[in-house]
DNA sequence: TATTGTTATACTCTATAACTATA
DNA sequence: TATAGTTATAGAGTATAACAATA
């Protein structure tokens, strides 16, 4: 019986609030978190497939195959035939893509670094050692 | 120009991932997060009006209505007609759904707790205090 | 036959607009 | 006329099943 349930209750609960209202500043708003999410994952593992884009995203391929029509219309996705393989299609972040995902994460930074310099020194001191518990919380 | 750009970097990504790592925890399938959601505002409120509840979930009145319709017909929720005010329906969560509510939590907050249980009593203290500075943070 | 992507269809959660009953 | 709740309808995002093209 874990003895930190009431610890874990109250860090849940604000954990999540805070990481809610963090996605709330973005770049482009007709886009939703799913499609951020698609997004940043191409950002991350560059050219795939819409099977491999799927799985990762941990949903169906006729979701992700939806998800990704929305993104190509944006211009911020590239669907280019496979060389050899005429099944397949390549998907990759265009450069407009990246530009307006960066963009959302410097708006994310900002808006969380001004709640930031309104606290005390202290305060931030305290948030800094707990930066590497929560990091390792997530592990 | 804030100065906690490079603190703001950090704790967004650990916000990010102990957030998801968390929600992957989750043990209850039965009931979807809107219903969860407003099931702990009902606990937390106690005896409410239909609109009350939707401006707390931040839905609107029809969208609250259809979740809290599931809810009733699972038993989780008692309807009973207001005393002096015949347009009201006060809504009340049940003893089957306050039990139900707690024995979620306590799934989703079992493997969170055990995380915590593994870190000494300094570490989980500098969480203690960082907790209400991640809340207000969120507001 | 197996795999990749797509289309068809349905379910949930959300919204706005219109309706009923009551104040 | 205004308010509380409900019903009608529509738009995302999700799923499963069925399909076409290719390996």
């Amino acid at each position: 019986m874990p003895r930190s349930l009431s610890l874990s209750d109250e860090l849940r609960v604000a954990v999540a609030r805070l990481s809610r209202r963090i996605r709330q500043s973005r770049a482009d708003t007709t886009l939703s978190f799913p499609h951020y999410s698609a997004l940043g994952s191409m950002r991350m593992i560059g050219v795939c497939t819409l099977s491999e884009l799927a799985e990762q995203e941990q949903v169906t391929a006729p979701s992700m195959n939806r998800t990704v029509n929305s993104l190509v219309e944006h211009g911020y996705v590239a669907r280019t035939p496979h060389a050899s393989d005429g099944r397949k299609l390549m998907l990759e972040i265009t450069e407009s893509g990246d530009l307006m995902i960066e963009q959302t994460k410097r708006q994310r930074n900002l808006w969380l670094a001004e709640q930031l310099d309104a606290l005390t020194p202290a305060e931030r001191s305290t948030l800094s050692a707990a930066i590497p518990l929560l990091q390792r919380l997530a592990e």
